[in-house]
DNA sequence: CAAAATGATACTTTTATAGTATCATTCATA
DNA sequence: TATGAATGATACTATAAAAGTATCATTTTG
């Protein structure tokens, strides 16, 4: 089971690998030579992560990416939610419709507990912190 | 993202109703009409949960499922393992070779220690605990 | 022996993840 | 001002995992 997919795992290292040298502006192929990461893929999640207000971009000749929050601003929750979608555990898996027991249900109360301390540890894992 | 998939979750239901009339020997067919489950499905279901040494099966007519643990005996945990493999939330995805990073990577930690909580709490959910 | 059950196992469908391709737009600069 | 080097937008394809189905063999009871 993951908890990160591949493409919030590769934005972690995209942007670790950046904020090294924080001014710079780095083209999509600066990247790839240095992540391993295959260049649509990666063009990809810059584009997401621009979308996403964590990188500037500049169009045209000698343009690129440039890192535009500081990497301790920068919540691994948040590249979770942006990559993978809301963070949930506790959703019931009867038939898709709404379960009937989903009020009283035991098992959705402890993985909802679960999901909470998931979340409140997540929510402090700042990239920034990954690094140091 | 699915702490719990729908066979674990099937194996929940199938297990928390048999143990209604804990020395009835139920059929695929009973549990069927009871549970909304696809016939097939369920029948894959219970022949696991035997392998498993959770249900002791008869074959032939009249044959079917007898519950053989009690209820309290089971742990969410286990039927996890069954149905989904070992869990494990900190695996490297780094290009599916081990990674070289592996022993010194922050973030493999602290994912290891969320692991290592969800671990503890599953642990000690029973199904009995599921259904005081 | 026939009917009714499970055993073993292989197959198919659906969904999510991972990855690719392509044309449009922008910008620097020769 | 045309060209090439970059990103923007977006649609597509491939792979893997989960969910579900099908089928033939075996066992048991009546
Ligand atoms: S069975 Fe539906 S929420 Fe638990
Ligand atoms: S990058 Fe491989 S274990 Fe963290």
């Amino acid at each position: 089971m993951k908890l990160i997919t591949r493409d919030t795992d590769y934005a972690i290292r995209i942007l670790c690998f950046m904020v090294e040298e924080p001014n710079k502006i780095f083209t999509t192929k600066d990247l790839v030579k240095k992540l391993n990461i295959p260049y649509p893929f990666l063009r990809k999640i810059l584009q997401i992560l621009h979308k996403n207000n964590i990188l500037e971009a500049f169009k045209g000749k000698r343009g690129g990416f440039l890192l535009k929050k500081s990497i301790d601003e920068i919540y691994l929750l948040d590249l979770m939610n942006i990559f993978q979608g809301k963070f949930s555990l506790s959703q019931c898996l009867f038939k898709k419709k709404p379960c009937p027991r989903i009020d009283s249900c035991k098992l959705r109360k402890k993985l909802k507990k679960m999901e909470g301390y998931l979340l409140s540890e997540l929510k402090r894992i700042s990239l920034g912190s990954l690094l140091k």
